[in-house]
DNA sequence: TCTCATGGTATCATTTAGTATACTATAGCA
DNA sequence: TGCTATAGTATACTAAATGATACCATGAGA
């Protein structure tokens, strides 16, 4: 299969997945289904509250992950994926895919470079 | 298939796809097969020469293309695929297909929101 | 009355990405 | 002699992404 270059949808995707944060919310999200936003804080370590909030908004407005705020005090809002943003899994998984022997890749040329 | 966010290598694979000019500059070294520098210049619209000089660079840093000068002048450089740049075939398609859908989604929301 | 927890906003500083434009070297050709 | 083509580099700039820090509302419980 070639893609046509000029028909390239490609950016499209890389658009919603790219942040310094954005893959790894999704992955836990994926994983655990739904989240508290406190939750996805502790799990990112490094985040602050503001990268965190607006990486979500970004995904709700893509309409990949859905907020449910709970009328409470102190407040709950909830965070988890929606079906279409599950259709992004084959991608996060040929990433993580390709990631893992590059991994390998990049050590096997650490390794050349030294012996 | 569960990633587990915490040996999550999805950004490795992002880390080399990002940019706004790589992922075109794939495909076409991907279809084409080997192009000159010009080439490559008319083929990405809009690209300056400093940035197209910049993702080569870094494309090649990473092993995924190739660059071989001729002894010229004028000078003559081609790039090409590597075999490991190859691989990323699979993330390039993957994202496309997801593209390729999401257009559709997009014009489905419009269109919900217009009726 | 004071404090805590939650899920934020607001403001400003810094870092990174991208753009614009000018400049370079040199063999071949008119 | 001056012009062209190719593949760059150098410098200065703007824009976008990210980070640090302070602040806010409010019900429950001590």
């Amino acid at each position: 299969m070639t893609i046509e270059p000029d028909l390239c949808k490609v950016e499209d995707a890389l658009g919603i997945l790219v942040g310094k944060w954005k893959p790894i919310i999704l992955l836990h999200l994926l994983k655990d289904g739904t989240k508290r936003f406190s939750d996805l804080k502790r799990s990112v370590p490094g985040i602050t509250q503001k990268m965190l909030t607006k990486q979500l908004r970004e995904l709700e407005e893509e309409d990949i992950i859905k907020r449910v705020v709970y009328p409470q005090v102190p407040p709950k809002v909830e965070y988890s994926i929606t079906e279409y943003g599950k259709s992004l899994k084959p991608i996060l998984e040929a990433m993580h895919e390709w990631g893992t022997k590059h991994t390998l890749h990049k050590q096997q040329k650490k390794h050349e470079r030294s012996s």
